[in-house]
RNA sequence: GCCCGGAUAGCUCAGUUGGUAGAGCAGCGGAUUGAAAAUCCGCGUGUCGGCGGUUCAAUUCCGUCUCCGGGCA
């Protein structure tokens, strides 16, 4: 890799976010070999245990090389979510760190601050899930106070039902409780902040080249290992590529459909993924690798 | 060689009883405070295959050519 070390710094904290497959994580190894970092992981699929090769995790080899933390130590029955991560990586600031992923809400909730809002009990969780399903977005919609209402998307089901959930779990509008969000762990301020935006045509072409290599790598193991107790609706199965192999396992498609679909939806997540750079990482270091 | 279908958006197709056309997917833009690799919102001008003819007007009707299916020889 020829890009140039020399201006970050070796004290501050750094961050790198970075679009799938743009070769963020093998800068993050420079940076831990040349100032001794720890490097953190800020992806939300990477966490899991079951998926090493198809959430395109470090090898073995590169764990050997630095110090890795928070890469696959989240079992599949765990809830995890932006508050776990958060936690954990605070626990990690007394060492040098290089923090690293895809994340935009991850590094967020590190910059900006997060609200510390309790967690969701599974029982409010189920009965959110069951009234959503049954009576649609609008009859939880209207429990909500008017502040957080007007505040979230309310064509977006995730929003309602989230916001309904703090709402009959704490008691609580969603709106107060982000209105009372403390300070942010790692202000922009104090960090060395880099974002990589790559170019789309060049981005893609290595999409489609890397899930080649993750199913040489032994992809559809780890999918075939998980089938027995497969989830479409948990997170840990959102992993790009998953549903798609599930498919495949099950006859319904051939791999070669299989693999165009996970390269189709791995694009439109790069896609997502420079939105959010673009329009809330303004203020980041924008770097240019190859 | 003959007969029958097709040819419309990047792709798969719908449609216009003649007044220049619209869905899905793809793509593009946007949102994003604990499921975020999630979830959601917005955006459709394209020689309607080519060339002639009829008509005030043709993507639509007629002729012809080209290409792609299928059938008969």
């Amino acid at each position: 890799m020829g890009f140039d070390l020399k201006p970050i710094s070796t004290e501050a904290p750094v961050l790198i976010a970075g679009p799938t497959a743009s070769g963020k994580s093998a800068l993050a190894l420079e940076l831990a070999a040349r100032d001794g970092r720890v490097i953190v992981n800020a992806d939300a699929l990477q966490v899991y245990d079951c998926w090493r090769v198809l959430s395109a995790r470090p090898s073995v080899a590169d764990e050997a090389a630095a110090e890795h933390a928070l890469y696959g130590h989240v079992g599949r029955d765990q809830a995890y979510s932006v508050g776990h991560w958060l936690r954990e990586v605070q626990a990690l600031l007394d060492r040098p760190v290089v923090i690293v992923g895809g994340t935009g809400l991850y590094f967020m909730a590190l910059t900006e601050g997060l609200s510390e809002i309790p967690a969701t009990p599974v029982a409010v969780r189920a009965l959110a899930d069951r009234r959503l399903a049954a009576e649609g977005i609008a009859a939880l919609l209207a429990e909500l106070d008017a502040v957080t209402a007007a505040r979230i998307d309310r064509l977006n089901p995730a929003r309602v039902q989230r916001a309904w959930e703090v709402q009959a779990s704490t008691g609580r509008g969603l709106a107060s409780w982000q209105d009372a969000t403390g300070p942010a762990v790692l202000p922009l301020s104090g960090v060395e902040a880099l974002v990589i935006r790559p170019d789309v045509a060049w981005l893609d072409a290595r999409i489609a080249r890397r899930f080649e290599i993750m199913l040489a790598e032994g992809a559809l193991d780890e999918v075939r290992a998980a089938l027995p107790d497969w989830q479409p609706a948990q997170a840990w199965a959102k992993a790009i590529g998953a549903p798609e192999l599930v498919a495949h396992l099950r006859g319904e498609i051939s791999l070669a459909e299989a693999a165009e679909a996970a390269t189709l939806a791995s694009r439109q997540y790069a896609k997502r993924q420079r939105t959010w750079f673009r329009s809330r990482m303004k203020a980041w270091r924008e770097i240019t690798l190859p």
